[in-house]
DNA sequence: CAGATCTGGGACATTGATGTCCCATCATGG
DNA sequence: CCATGATGGGACATCAATGTCCCAGATCTG
């Protein structure tokens, strides 16, 4: 079967998922994390993961693809064209929170996307970016964004400061359910006096 | 200096600090780099490597510390404790983005700064980090930043933000002579429709 | 020039991760 | 209850990185 049959059914499915979702929790924690550190993780033989995935590469790969799954499905789940841009853009930061862990791991390691993603999601534009891309553009239209900066450069803030605001509360500089709001607040008005609107 | 005489003069201090720099280099784009690399980054035979270092910890000790010296060391020369908070925030961006390398390096990798930072530098607050806390707090004192976010938060983002920027620029995102204005502006600004005075 | 020092490169043992194979065990479904 | 399939763990060969040692040539120094 070469579609999505026996992949995501029964007991073979869920131990897949199991060591997808292992893979990417440690290895989010570091990336030199050995096979048997996942395996371990996701409670599984080592033999049993090379069962699943013959290929280190192989593993990453997939482990690769479903965070990016998850992560567009998160956006998707925001409904990004639908309202307000600000409040959209609100939603879609907390949304981006909420996968904080595929997007630690996906976008941890610069190479992590140059190397493993060949054939798979390279020309596939991302729906999620798309998604973005489009909001912003249709902030700035509206005049709620600042309309003279490049509109992928927006994207990249948004994605660091995720990313910062996760790493802060992993290190307990912030409250965890702090994080989003934080993140909006700096996100929207960077670090000047004016943040009237932003709570 | 204590045991410095020999370790800079010379050409001794020479090789070594070519090996420190490569070093830097290599690990910035790829963590998992093997001492051979850099010892070819360096110019430099596998066994020279050695003889400096005899350990790749030891190795990688001595590049933390080397940057996070070069660091502090733009840090200061943008006297961040002089004139109005505004402009001296704006001088230590483009110190930061002068030493982006560095920055690259150090902060690329959150392990990095975990594993290899026993003694040197823990205790050590870091003068870069305490002229950067002060400023931030001026700045808040003369209503010029947001005071209501917190002052580490705000030296994280600044950090996140120079990341970004070099990113950007070394996908060919952001021209490289524009990474310093965009960061500010976003630094100061966020997304938001207001940034009359960031240029 | 002569001695001391530094260097590059090769040979080598060691170590840890990886990938393969096999077998005993356990669960699951017919 | 039995058969099929999934699992865990051990044994094993392989491979790449690491660290050590040594030697011959280059460079610096007095």
């Amino acid at each position: 079967m070469s579609g999505t049959a026996s992949s995501e059914s029964g007991a073979r499915g869920r131990t897949r998922r199991a060591i997808l979702s292992a893979a990417a929790r440690v290895l989010a924690r570091d990336r030199t994390a050995t096979l048997a550190d996942i395996a371990e993780e996701a409670d599984v033989g080592r033999s049993t993961l090379h069962r699943y995935f013959s290929d280190r590469q192989e593993l990453i790969e997939a482990a690769v693809e479903d965070a990016f799954g998850r992560i567009e499905q998160a956006v998707r789940d925001a409904a990004p064209d639908q309202g307000p841009p600000l409040e959209a853009m609100r939603r879609l930061v907390a949304a981006h929170v909420d996968v904080g862990e595929q997007l630690v791991f996906l976008f941890g390691d610069p190479q992590m996307l140059e190397t493993h993603t060949k054939e798979g999601l390279r020309d596939r534009p991302s729906a999620a970016e798309n998604t973005m891309v489009d909001l912003i553009r249709r902030g700035q239209a509206e005049g709620v964004f600042d309309p003279e900066v490049d509109v992928e450069w927006i994207q990249q803030v948004l994605w660091a400061l995720v990313y910062t605001g996760l790493e802060a509360a992993a290190q307990g500089l912030l409250p965890r359910h702090g994080v989003t709001a934080t993140v909006i607040r700096t996100f929207e008005n960077g670090i000047h006096t004016r943040g009237r609107d932003a709570s």
